[in-house]
DNA sequence: GGGCCAATACTG
DNA sequence: CAGTAT
DNA sequence: GCCC
């Protein structure tokens, strides 16, 4: 994460990163140092020569130079005496907590280490403190960070995305600034509060969680980042949804890894005097970009992880939630996802809702916006529409626009198809709907949501089946699933897996299940050759706690000539012989080659439900661009794709590219030259992208 | 009115 | 090639 | 269907 802190100890076979399942009890355990990032990997060095990009070479781009929290130190001794100090200080921690989970598993009661160090104290659980690193005595910063500890907060050095507060006494923003390696206040996350430390001492006092107004760093009105204090101040305060939130989520914990807050905060024109020369401390950034994140096979919770910092919105998040043309320009006009509505918040028609019993978990994605409802009848409309043949595309596609209505930052309740017209990507067509909706008329939807079109969008379901060959079941007389095991619908192969499993096909895979099916088959893989990178991706790398299948990804780095040819096959026969792989769906032309594709079905033994299953191979050197393939989600990719599109560039699976020449059809004229693939962040670098971490990747 | 992501793989 | 999939 |  950081440039400055000790080598990141990579494994350096198999995928580097991934937590050992044989350290199962360790896992929870969490390590603040960068040291300890979850999963840090390096990418291609071999191939690293650095591409000079557009990135680097226009002043415009962001160039990251890497946070370095203790750019301002100037004594070399004065860092490695408060890192050692912070290793210190974690390991302690980490012992603790192990030891009092054991004395926890035994029943007895709760055991220390040391006294300092009480991690059950639960008074400030879920929060996360930075505390930059200052001259003076380490002796304070040990204290601060155990008291801290002691009540159950997390302490950072560095700043990241998920820190809650910042504690800083000196009223200086610019010093701040220089201290946490950022360019402003703003790049802190959204709802983070700077408070002086008398704050922490006077929540300890008090044994609660105080209003931090009293105790905040700089005066409100200074700030850059005004919606830091108006979310803090006005109304409920971030950190008492935490706390009120905190019985709900009381076992989930927060996840060691930050990784993604130094390339997320890292747009900084600026180079501070640091240890290193500036040359130095670019090349280092540099490496830092080299690296990619790994799963994180710990859900997110927690500020910073819930949303994507909104503060950050680059280009792109224009593109995700519009779809519109991304010109530097309106760029920051171009994300009101947030409606300025002044109509009140209480009586809205989301109270049907509950009578429709819509909020209740169908597809894990909790909806925690005010209009989940209504954008559930979009995904409503969005299936009835999908199943329909001859209807246009791009019309039936709009209607997803419809779950804008409930994305982060869209914070009122909508009421009126008027109002929602506000948002990009909401029309007329659509606000008549809502306003349907909403009154309760009954309007196209009801009308057009015929037993027809249910049946046919049932069919659709079916793996294999698509509108039109589930148009032309029903027109063959098919009305149910069960109709078509009769065999008599002259299915292909994969249908017929498709209606055989159809219940457990389209049954979400809980994230543990993943988990644990990756595990089998990262085993498996590691057996066949130990050197081979395995990775779970798709809406597990996304973070979700559920998934539609299993998507995974192999290549192998050649630096000692050998390559993953082969492995797919031996996996795959391998699970199969283990009754792990049930089913085939396709097989790739071509076993023996670098980039192959095998799909189909999997199980836990001995009866788990059937899953479906991807398996890709890639050439090493595309190991970024499929990362952002195949990690989606499909809006984000869309989105990426147009914004590289407008730039002159072309993304694809492969990498991205540049001086590709297309016809007015579309057609490209000219194949181009992949300039950057082999990272995910020498892509976004090159577009002038921040990267973002995967969890992030959601409209 | 034209464009809306991209490119390929497999099945039958 | 059309359809379906990634 | 929506946005230029």
């Amino acid at each position: 994460m950081t440039a400055t802190m000790p080598t990141v100890p990579t494994p350096s076979n198999a995928t580097p990163g991934l937590p050992d399942p044989s350290l199962k009890h360790l896992r929870t355990v969490t390590l603040d140092t960068p040291a300890h990032v979850a999963s840090p990997i390096d990418t291609p060095a071999h191939a690293a020569a650095p591409i000079d990009t557009p990135a680097a070479a226009d002043p415009a781009s962001p160039v990251p130079i890497g946070n370095s929290p203790f750019a301002h130190m100037r004594q070399k001794k004065e860092y490695q005496t408060l890192t050692r100090l912070f290793e210190s200080f974690t390991k302690d921690i980490s012992k603790s907590e192990i030891k009092s989970e054991k004395a926890e598993s035994k029943g007895k009661g709760r055991s220390r280490v040391k006294p300092v160090v009480d991690p059950l104290g639960s008074l400030f659980q879920g929060l996360r403190f930075c505390i930059p690193p200052e001259l003076g005595p380490a002796s304070k910063h040990d204290q601060r960070w155990r008291i801290i500890a002691s009540l159950g907060g997390r302490v950072t050095l560095q700043p990241d995305t998920a820190i809650t507060h910042v504690i800083h006494d000196r009223s200086s923003p610019s010093i701040l600034c220089q201290q946490l390696g950022i360019r402003s206040l703003t790049d802190l996350p959204i709802g983070c509060i700077c408070v002086k430390w008398d704050y922490v001492a006077r929540c300890k006092m008090a044994g609660t969680i105080l209003p931090p107004k009293a105790w905040l760093s700089f005066p409100e009105t200074t700030l850059t980042r005004q919606a830091t204090y108006r979310t803090t101040t006005a109304g409920s305060t971030r950190v008492s949804d935490i706390t009120a939130s905190r019985t709900s989520s009381i076992n989930r914990k927060r996840p060691e890894t930050a990784s993604d807050s130094d390339t997320e905060s890292s747009k900084r024109p600026h180079r501070g005097p640091g240890l290193r020369t500036a040359s130095a401390l670019l090349s280092r950034s540099r490496r830092d970009r080299q690296m990619d994140v790994a799963t994180n096979h710990t859900l997110p919770s927690g500020l910073g992880w819930e949303d994507a910092p909104e503060g950050e919105a680059d280009g792109l998040d224009a593109l995700i939630s519009g779809v519109k043309n991304g010109t530097a320009s309106d760029d920051e006009v171009g994300v009101p996802n947030r409606l300025e509505s002044s109509v009140g918040r209480e009586a809205n028609p989301d109270r049907r809702g509950d009578l429709f019993k819509c909020g209740q978990a169908h597809d894990g994605k909790s909806g925690k916006g005010p209009n989940e409802w209504l954008a559930s009848k979009f995904d409503d409309m969005h299936t009835m529409y999908s199943g329909m043949k001859g209807k246009n595309e791009f019309a039936i596609r709009q209607y997803q626009q419809g779950r804008a209505l409930n994305m982060a930052g869209t914070t009122d309740p909508i009421t009126s198809g008027a109002q929602a017209m506000k948002i990009k990507g909401i029309g007329q067509s659509i606000a008549d709907r809502i306003d349907e909706f909403v009154s309760g008329t009954k309007g196209r939807q009801f009308y057009e949501n015929t037993e027809q079109v249910q049946i046919i969008a049932q069919f659709r379901k079916i793996y294999g089946v698509g509108a039109t060959f589930a148009t032309e079941l029903y027109k063959r007389g098919a009305r149910s699933i069960d109709d078509l095991r009769t065999g008599e619908y002259g299915l292909s192969g994969g249908q017929a897996i498709g209606v055989e499993l159809f219940d457990d096909l389209n049954t979400r895979i809980p994230r543990a299940e993943c988990r644990e099916i990756f595990d089998l088959i990262r085993a498996e893989t590691e057996s066949i050759d130990k050197k081979v990178w395995i990775e779970i991706m798709g809406s597990y790398r996304r973070g979700q706690e559920d998934s539609g299948d299993v998507d995974i990804l192999i290549t192998r780095h050649p630096e000692d000539g050998l390559t993953h040819a082969g492995v797919l096959q031996r996996l795959v026969s391998g699970l199969s012989k283990r009754g792990i792989i049930t089913h085939d769906l396709s097989i790739p032309h071509d076993w023996m080659a670098l980039e192959a594709k095998w799909m189909g079905i999997c199980r836990l033994p001995p009866n788990g439900k059937y899953r479906r299953l991807d398996i890709l191979c890639i050439p090493f050197e595309q190991w970024g661009a499929a990362l952002i393939y195949f990690t989606g989600n499909e809006i984000f990719n869309r989105s990426m794709r147009l914004y590289a599109r407008k730039r002159g560039y072309s993304l694809n699976q492969r990498g991205l590219s540049h001086g590709v020449i297309r016809g007015k059809d579309g057609l490209k004229f000219t194949e181009g030259e992949i300039i950057a693939s082999r990272t995910e962040q020498e892509i976004f670098d090159v577009l002038g992208l921040r990267w973002r971490h995967p969890h992030h990747r959601r409209p």
